[in-house]
DNA sequence: AAAAAAT
């Protein structure tokens, strides 16, 4: 019985968006050259231009290619650009720290290039007649920015990691209205006890059960097989089922035991089930799909490991191009561990040599959509032999803008094909497509795994709103990493002009960048050389960077899920973190009433620009912050 | 509003 209940036909039409179109070709062409503000470098006046109050998607773009283009004469231009704006600023904050102003200090490049040894290339062609007619694409243009990402293991996520709750409530669970497994897969593990359920489990698909993306509302929480920490404490990955290779391979990351959400999912990923898994931010959900995917290609993948031009046969899909980097830095050493390869398909970077993998041979593919469709239309992507395929953020996946493309991706996969979904803030939302493409899934959680029992300290600021950006700058005057959301591109990009002149290292990470910039400015946090990392949401989800110990929302979150993502950028491996949260007075009703969807505790605190708790709050965040 | 494909 073929497990689709939709035909595969009838693709939508394409999410073309013009908009989207003009940013791309807007960030590109160097339509506005130079800085629009007297005090930056390269400015030109432009005096036939009427003076706008608000930036539009062009002169965004443009900013931003000055940004990214600028290189080392940016730097050198910035010490004397803030020069002649006089006397700094003061906030009676004489005692900060200088700050250096050498800037050429780009990351260290480690030419991590693929490590496999060359192929020969055959002049063969086996890839499988397509259905659909090719149109000729013109030649693509080399550009040498898409070289690997440097490898840079930030392996330790751990939770922490004694807390004994088990006191949700039991949730009732039917799924008499699922269609039956077809025999061969019976063989799996016998099915964990689970109480009947009366009624529809999940919404009918494609509606949201009527609730529009206004309505911050919880969503019903899937009722989950609850996996209590302490009974998994000290698990070894082979005991759940994984071969000594990966077990090493994991050691290796930091990994020698097996975390709770791990322990919980692995021996169902292996036993061919499909998974929805949530594991609180930063709990090792990575390694709880990676690691037993890359088992069974191993165990199903028999001696044509090698093959040229092999099909992919595993499919992980992220929702941001940083995100799926960060996934394939930890599959891939697993996979690497038993022999299978695995490739990185998303945008913004040429795709000569994601097509030139895949031509030599590919195990598992790692990548955003929109690149994945399009070498799937170009007929350079065969996924008809995925037969494992994963949702990172499975909840935001399902978000309006990425349901429909990834709904088409995941029909090109083998008919009745495992699924995993994973995701911290995992709810009814992901309705749609486990109706559609997943039979009987076993959920896990984690018992206990709430906020209350989180290393985070949460604050509100009520600010002026003539005070904000002020406040902004103390907060992030500080020694440790801090990263600050931002709503919009245009603000990101203000905040971090800002911090700079103020004297304070900060970089922009959003859209409007380029794909280079992007992942070097991520990196530039990473690696410690600057502190403060100014983002849109690009960053709010998955993206793991040591010792964040403050998170500073400029623009409070709509959405009680997007707060819980952003929040979950700190407080990583146990430690302490801090978020920050400033509204207007106007906003106080509705930010108390998301705080109480995420059953997150805060106090709000009006304040404003030199105030003690600014102060403080900017200092290192404390045990006793947390118990108070 | 942002993200995800370029041209």
């Amino acid at each position: 019985m073929p497990k689709n209940k939709k035909p595969a036909g009838g693709r939508p039409a394409k999410n073309f968006d013009p908009s989207y179109a003009d940013r791309r070709s807007g960030g590109k062409g160097a339509q506005r050259p130079g800085s629009r503000s007297p005090g930056h470098r390269g400015h030109r006046a432009d005096d036939a231009a009427p003076r706008k109050a608000r930036w539009n998607a062009d002169e965004r773009a443009a900013r931003a290619a000055e940004r990214s283009g600028g290189g080392r004469d940016e730097r050198s231009a910035r010490p004397s650009d803030r020069d002649e704006r006089g006397p700094r600023r003061s906030f009676d904050r004489d005692d900060r720290p200088q700050r250096s102003f050498n800037r050429d200090d780009r990351a260290q490049r480690s030419f991590d290039r693929d490590d496999r040894a060359p192929r020969r290339s055959f002049d063969r062609d086996d890839r499988p007649q397509r259905s659909f007619n090719r149109d000729d694409r013109p030649q693509r243009s080399f550009n040498r920015d898409d070289r690997a990402p440097r490898r840079s293991f930030d392996r330790d996520d751990r939770p922490q990691r004694s807390f004994n709750r088990d006191d949700r409530p039991q949730r009732s669970f039917n799924r008499d209205d699922r269609p039956q497994r077809p025999a061969d897969r019976g063989d799996r593990a016998p099915r964990r006890e689970q109480a009947p359920r009366s009624s529809n489990f999940y919404p009918s698909a494609n509606t949201s059960a009527g609730f529009t993306a206004d309505d911050d509302v919880v969503l019903e929480r899937l009722e989950a097989q609850a996996t209590v920490a302490a009974d998994v404490e000290g698990v070894t990955f082979g005991s759940l089922g994984l071969g000594g290779n990966i077990e090493r391979a994991l050691a290796e990351l930091g990994a020698p035991t097996a975390f709770p959400i791990q322990a919980a999912t692995i021996p169902d990923v292996l036993a061919g089930r499909d998974v929805l898994g949530r594991g609180r931010t930063g709990s090792g959900k990575t390694i709880a799909f990676g690691a037993p995917l890359v088992e069974k290609l191993m165990e199903n993948g028999g001696g044509k490991k090698r093959q040229m031009g092999r099909k992919p046969r595993a499919l992980i899909l992220a929702p941001t191009r940083e995100l799926a980097l960060q996934i394939d830095r930890t599959v891939q050493p697993i996979a690497r561990s038993v022999g299978l390869f695995t490739t990185q398909i998303y945008g913004g970077v040429p795709q000569h040599r994601q097509v030139g993998a895949l031509q030599r041979g590919v195990d598992i593919i790692v990548g955003t959509p929109g690149r994945i469709e399009d070498l799937i239309e170009q007929g350079r992507l065969d996924l008809s032999e995925v037969t494992v395929t994963v949702l990172d953020e499975a909840d935001h996946m399902c978000d309006l803008g990425f349901l429909e493309p990834v709904q088409r991706i995941i029909r090109q996969t083998a008919p009745g094909g495992q699924k995993l979904l994973f995701s911290a803030t995992l709810d009814k939302g992901v309705a749609a497509l486990v109706n559609e493409f997943l039979t009987e899934p076993s959920i896990h959680e984690v018992a206990g795994e709430d906020q209350a029992s989180s290393t985070i300290d949460h604050r509100v600021l009520v600010v002026e709103h003539r005070n904000k950006d002020m406040l902004i700058e103390q907060l992030a005057d500080r020694d440790g990493k801090t990263l600050i959301f931002s709503r919009t591109r245009a603000y990101a990009e203000r905040l971090t002009d800002q911090l700079e002149d103020a004297g304070i290292r900060a970089v922009a990470l959003h859209g409007d960048l380029n794909q280079s910039r992007r992942t070097r400015n991520l990196q530039q946090l990473t690696s410690g050389r600057v502190s403060v990392l100014v983002a849109t949401d690009v960053a709010a989800r998955g993206i793991h960077v040591d010792d964040i110990d403050l998170v500073v929302q400029a623009d409070a979150p709509d959405e009680y899920k997007t707060y819980l993502h952003r929040a979950g950028r700190t407080g990583r491996a146990g430690k302490e973190g801090r978020v920050v949260t400033l509204i207007p007075r106007s906003r106080r009703r509705r930010m108390a009433d998301l705080l109480s969807r995420a059953e997150i505790e805060a106090n709000f605190v009006e304040a404003a620009p030199g105030d003690d708790v600014v102060l403080e709050i900017a200092g290192e965040p404390t045990v006793e912050d947390l118990t108070d």
